[in-house]
DNA sequence: TTGAAAGCGCTAACAA
DNA sequence: TTGTTAGCGCTTTCAA
């Protein structure tokens, strides 16, 4: 079952050495003076054998697992999580750190979530990416912070940890931004009912893009429901059916755009020819297979993954001071993704 | 930075007692023989001092860290990821195991490959859970098997390790009997033309279904193309357009079913009056938005990932035998997800 | 009923 | 230039 049998002291009778001297060559100990046919002899001996280091037993010597614990909420839920993870894998593959996983429920208690980063704390992780699936103001499990701590896609009331998320503003302003640039005066908003910060965020980017472009904000229509495909539907269907009608729709999330699609095929509306539609997310599976292919705006989960990771292994490296190096809010600009659903207007 | 600095040696002191003693009420050896006086002191001062085992020095000493590695294909590309990874640790947590994620790419070479299992292996991970994101063949890295490894997801063509895949032929022949519960008779089917495992099942399901309903499979519609929204569209329009188009369409997943649902939409088809649809997949995102729900065929992803967990550890603690122990294929089955996209044919 | 001592595989003072 | 020695925090014989 213990895989790999051979370790430094087999590599030292091999190569005629003390383990010391193997110890010093692999981990090119800087100050250690060994003669460079010694070096050959060990670095031969150790590829002969297939020495693998033991990573487990350098961590219990060097107090440093160079493991960073990846706590996750919701982990199955979308495919954001995924490429949170993917991002922070990347980043602390390439240097030199592994993640190790945890599930915690958003909707769990304080002491249930405080129980999962205790799990990880046990397995003596060097610090802990503690993710959300959605941009929001997280209560902080207690023990976090044990170790340094970076946040994912959300922050704490309290501002305590340095955490990345998106440019809900920005974001917004580039999906107006293409529906303006395309020529439509007349552009609504459907808007989630939630409270959280992309509901209002996306709102201010809509409203202040509309009046820096000339336009009145006020005027604009907005309409606010489920976040779902059913919400779109309604929502765009109430703003539709209005009676001076925008002929560009900026939607919340892809699956409010979805929804809209559907209240604009049962007017009569083609997409883009008489609504042009922009979503938000960019959730490969739903803008991607919509026809025409949704223009949307994609939340740079990978980019946070990666930031965090990087970010949490400079903290680590960097002097141990504080571990409080660096808190505040980094933000990660949302990128537009053009597909085919915005064009000029009918009547400009 | 070291965040419990409190050993065992510190409620060894606080308690009055050796190292020894603590460590042997705190793991409840069996033999032992400690007076219920003297635990009662040990656990008090481990509670009262906060103490948490290092697990990573019982790792070194038991040889065991409670580590199981999963190298998961493509993490970020679908949800199923989420929900494989979701069902492995739920299932390893439940028994004291926690999981070390290692991202590695399904289209990467081999050297590749070996090297991100390797990454997990020197951490020491007591097994691994490969799990790709498709059902399918898998060319193994050469160094699995260094330890009790599962699949999940997939087979080797040696079938050399024990594996968990879905039941594609249980779950096409669940869709086509939705559709011919609800009275349909003509059925058509549209399928991927990718040569994976489930293209052959599902049709293999599809043809088998008919034909022990008393119908003439050789006779039902079957369109192929790409699995994707796109696909699904002009192969759902060539079957639609023929001659005698089936009141009922089974599609090979949700993303075809999607472009189905336009296809019908074009031709004033009303989804399920004049058109039942089944998918497959059961993606929430696309499943869900669609309207009418689409009636889908769910993908056991989570129970794969839990069982996948749960066998390895049954593996691991078992006999220490040959870690080969109970090698074979375990098939999962995929249940129908009853939505809204099937009713009864117009004209029976 | 309890404790002393050895050692898991590795690294780092300190000597030689 | 290299080796000896002493642990990292824990478990486990073995002895008391």
């Amino acid at each position: 079952m213990a895989r790999s049998n051979i370790g430094i002291k087999d590599v030292a009778v091999a190569a005629g050495v003390s383990a010391t001297t193997v110890s010093h060559v692999l981990n090119d100990v800087t100050y250690a003076r060994i003669s460079p046919e010694t070096r050959k002899k060990v670095k031969a001996a150790a590829e002969q054998l297939g020495y693998e280091p033991n990573r487990v037993a350098q961590a219990l010597r060097n107090r440093r697992t160079g493991v960073l614990g990846l706590v996750s909420e919701d982990v199955a839920t979308t495919p954001h999580a995924g490429r949170i993870i993917l991002g922070a894998d990347d980043a602390a593959r390439a240097r030199g750190y592994t993640l190790m996983l945890i599930n915690t429920a958003a909707t769990a208690g304080a002491a249930s979530r405080e129980g999962d980063v205790e799990a990880v704390l046990e397995r003596q992780v060097d610090g802990i990416l503690y993710a959300t699936m959605y941009h929001r103001v997280l209560d902080a499990p207690a023990n976090l912070g044990k170790v340094p701590t970076v946040l994912v896609d959300a922050v704490t009331a309290d501002g305590l940890f340095p955490s990345v998320v998106p440019d809900e503003y920005g974001g917004a302003r580039a999906a107006v931004r293409a529906l303006l640039d395309a020529g439509h005066t007349r552009i609504g908003f459907i808007n989630n009912v939630q409270d959280v910060p992309s509901t209002s965020e996306r709102l201010r980017g809509f409203r202040d893009t509309l009046t820096a472009a000339g336009l009145d904000a006020g005027l604009a229509p907005v309409e606010a429901s489920s976040s779902d495909a059913a919400g779109g539907y309604e929502a765009a269907a109430r703003i539709l059916r209005s009676g001076h009608p925008p002929s560009g729709l900026f939607c919340y999330n892809d699956q409010m755009a979805m929804g809209a699609y559907r209240a604009a095929a049962e007017l009569g509306l083609s997409i883009p020819g008489d609504l042009s539609v922009v979503g938000f997310d960019d959730q490969e599976l739903v803008a991607g297979s919509l026809f025409p292919g949704l223009t949307t705006v994609a939340l740079p989960h990978y980019g946070m993954g990666a930031w965090a990771a990087n970010h949490l292994i400079d903290a680590l490296e960097g002097a141990g001071d504080g571990s409080s190096a660096g808190a505040g809010t980094t933000v990660l600009e949302c990128p537009l993704v053009t597909r085919a659903s915005v064009a000029a207007p009918r009547n400009p």
